[in-house]
DNA sequence: ATAAAAATACCCCATATGCGTAATTGAATT
DNA sequence: AATTCAATTACGCATATGGGGTATTTTTAT
């Protein structure tokens, strides 16, 4: 399995980009540009035919962009790892690539070298991003050392992401219903939200529990 | 900066890898151990009076475990990156060291080359993980491909989490509000739950949206 | 020392929510 | 053709919840 020819895919627009590309891969032994597509529509409608082992994905391109594209050919080609390869770092393309089913990103001043080394990397199970993508994610994990809630607060809320209610939270925490309505007032204000599932999903998507 | 020594802290309860691991990184040009711990509760006592570049840090460990060290250290010595180095690789122990505060995650079978090169990487702004951490990491944003709701109810679910209630709800996607309460149910059946907080909580860490 | 923030506790009130139960329609599967 | 299941609509009831105030005590910070 492992002297098989890894088969990739190229998705991107820029014409000498993509034949670089397409040259560095066809020019490297265990490797193996099998298609090369110029946007995502005729990748769509290309790559389901012949399933390559990695796909190449640019994030801009004409119509349809990278993430869109992903989405929709994970769910036709599961077994097929896609590999971002983009000028974009912004945390949106980043995290957005990922929902959609990349399983590495790597920004495009990538050398030859270790573009080849992350195929093969993802190819043996493994996750290739370059440094400060590899961070970012991360980074996603940490908590947010900036809450605005205090530590009481943050027990409450901790508590009304478990589905507590107000009694139980007040039993819990040794404290009668109605503090347990202060506090969850004022985590609302200060979340800017008037409603426990608002409350819970911000503190969840901001990391600070 | 790039030519200044990275200085090392090691936390391993095991003599024998603490010593070759020190050894390793005073022997090599740019780096040096300043400091080796065989418990955490030595480290969070030495670790703040001369705070290294980076700490390799194990779970594993007499008393209190690595990743609570870190949630600990974390709070004095924010500026020091801490890299894990285990033979744990279950995702609890994974996804609770990232949230703690490591900006990496190294197996221990890592030769000690790439060991060097990680710990370069770290504070060069990288976030080295071992190949088949990193695709646990990646993996954690793809969706949920086993979500046991329907389009519709997902649909709902997606607004819950926006603070939408029934009427709000019922309009965007023009049905009856009584309908949405029909939908709500269900997906509390289908998820264990019983309030809109917890679905939230629960959709949200499964990867359901 | 003194002001600000946090934690505690209580009131009223309108309504949103959760739970039980039931029936109809349309699509998918057998 | 039969049957299952999802989606839809509907009603009643008890209560949890959110919005509006007010007030005292304790911590924390300046």
């Amino acid at each position: 399995m492992s002297d098989t020819i890894i088969k990739v895919a190229i998705v991107e627009d820029d014409s000498e980009i993509r034949q670089l590309l397409s040259l560095i891969i066809d020019g490297s032994p265990g490797f193996e540009c099998s298609q090369t597509y110029s946007n995502c529509e005729d990748a769509i409608s290309g790559i389901p035919k012949n399933p390559p082992d990695v796909v190449l994905m640019d994030i801009d391109l004409p119509k349809m962009n990278g993430i869109e594209g992903i989405r929709i050919l994970k769910e036709t080609v599961s077994k097929t790892d896609f590999l971002m390869l983009t000028i974009k770092e912004d945390d949106e393309s980043v995290f957005e690539s990922l929902c959609a089913g990349a399983t590495g990103y790597l920004v495009k001043d990538i050398p030859p070298v270790k573009l080849l080394n992350s195929i093969k990397d993802v190819v043996e199970g493994g996750s290739p991003m370059s440094a400060g993508i590899a961070r970012k994610v991360t980074s996603s994990f940490h908590k947010n050392t900036e809450s605005p809630l205090s530590a009481r607060e943050t027990e409450v809320l901790k508590r009304l992401c478990d589905g507590e209610n107000y009694k139980t939270i007040a039993d819990a925490i040794f404290v009668s219903g109605n503090t347990v309505r202060a506090h969850i007032k004022n985590i609302y204000k200060k979340l800017q939200v008037n409603s426990r599932a608002e409350a819970v999903a911000k503190a969840i998507n901001k990391n600070l529990l």
